[in-house]
DNA sequence: GTGGTCTAGACCACG
DNA sequence: GTGGTCTAGACCACC
């Protein structure tokens, strides 16, 4: 479930804290369910524990965990957390919107794009 | 016209570069007119005139603009290049939508936002 | 009445410590009560009991409880030890007026916020 | 003017970071001055440079400084900054003072104790 | 020169 | 077994 783009030009343990919130907010990852070990997190990606510790202390810092020593680390999640993850979303899309009226997109064009994956079924 | 963010976690020649790219698509630097001198730059923004050089050459390489020896730097401006913006544009677009729909954003909250830059005069 | 909180970054045997200490000097144990059984506890508390052994260990080693064989742990109270707890704080309140004195806040603001508890009734 | 305390239980980054914030709330530490260099200050404390740099980062996340690749570490202050700090010390006054009061220390004792700081001359 | 990331390997505290 | 911290040393990007 959590993967690394060796392509992708950011950090490993910022995808790894990425991939691990789009699963919470998604719903893969359940409240107070435990995340993997970071050692067999580690040699699951074949990356060194340190780079998944800090991913994970990241997390426990943005309210997406929480570490209990010699246990180990809790999904955390909350309403608050998602209404942010979304209004996130939303202010990337105005801000797409206004780049894309600047550029000269037509808003038909635009709008068509954006709506897309809903359209499908 | 051009400005650095100290706080922007990117590098300053990549803020230049896309912010030079900015101007160009929008129109506000026009084909053929010359782009500030390396020093000048250099001096406005007090920085080192290798991060210009390096911007400048990056503009070149992703053909927004040439070099003549002697004389300076000239924006280059072509029909692709805005094309490929806009279609970057739209990829996004279409990336977002598909985030937002994942995340449990309904159809009609996301356009209205997605939307807004077009509504206002 | 002992509660652990697993947000809590200190370990669980020390949370521990710490909250009987508090029923101790706040007189809400009884000097020769008797602490409950450390297996009674690990289990309302759904920890392993090898922490509250420690916690329990702990606490007689700084003189709040004693344990008898066979029988139990129990309440070991006296005036040194709550003098003691009162030395703790006052040093603290003096700590605190010193910070408070250097990173700018004003002698009337500082008491008066100091002094609240004492002010409700 | 940052020291390390190895009979101290927290661990050194966060006394770094400790360190660094009260110099800077005290006006020791001037906004847009330069902090020391990972390296040298790792020299100069004789420990690990990634331990700086980590310490760094949290100062940087918690709003006191900032960082520009290539140049340095920033001294970056505010006035909320500085009453958020100013607002952690009168809490722990009034948890002070209410831990104090339930342990039955009187009201003048604990007052007392509190002004000392500002009654030195 | 600067900061940022990562690996390898160690040690500690906790349960 | 778990997470947390630290060291040593490397490599990269940036200025």
């Amino acid at each position: 479930m959590i993967y690394i783009d060796y392509k992708d030009r950011r950090p490993i343990y910022e995808q790894i804290v990425e991939r691990v919130q789009e699963l919470i907010v998604k719903g893969v990852l359940e409240p107070d369910s435990q995340l993997p070990s970071v050692r067999n997190l580690a040699m699951e990606l074949s990356i060194n524990p340190n780079t998944i510790q800090r991913a994970y202390s990241e997390l426990e810092r943005l309210g997406f965990s929480y570490s209990v020593k010699g246990r180990g680390n809790f999904v955390l999640f909350s309403e608050e957390l998602l209404e942010m993850k979304k209004n996130e979303i939303l202010k990337k899309a105005e801000e797409l919107g206004e780049a894309a009226k600047e550029i000269g997109i037509s808003r038909e064009i635009f709008t068509e794009h954006a709506k897309k994956a809903y359209e499908e079924e």
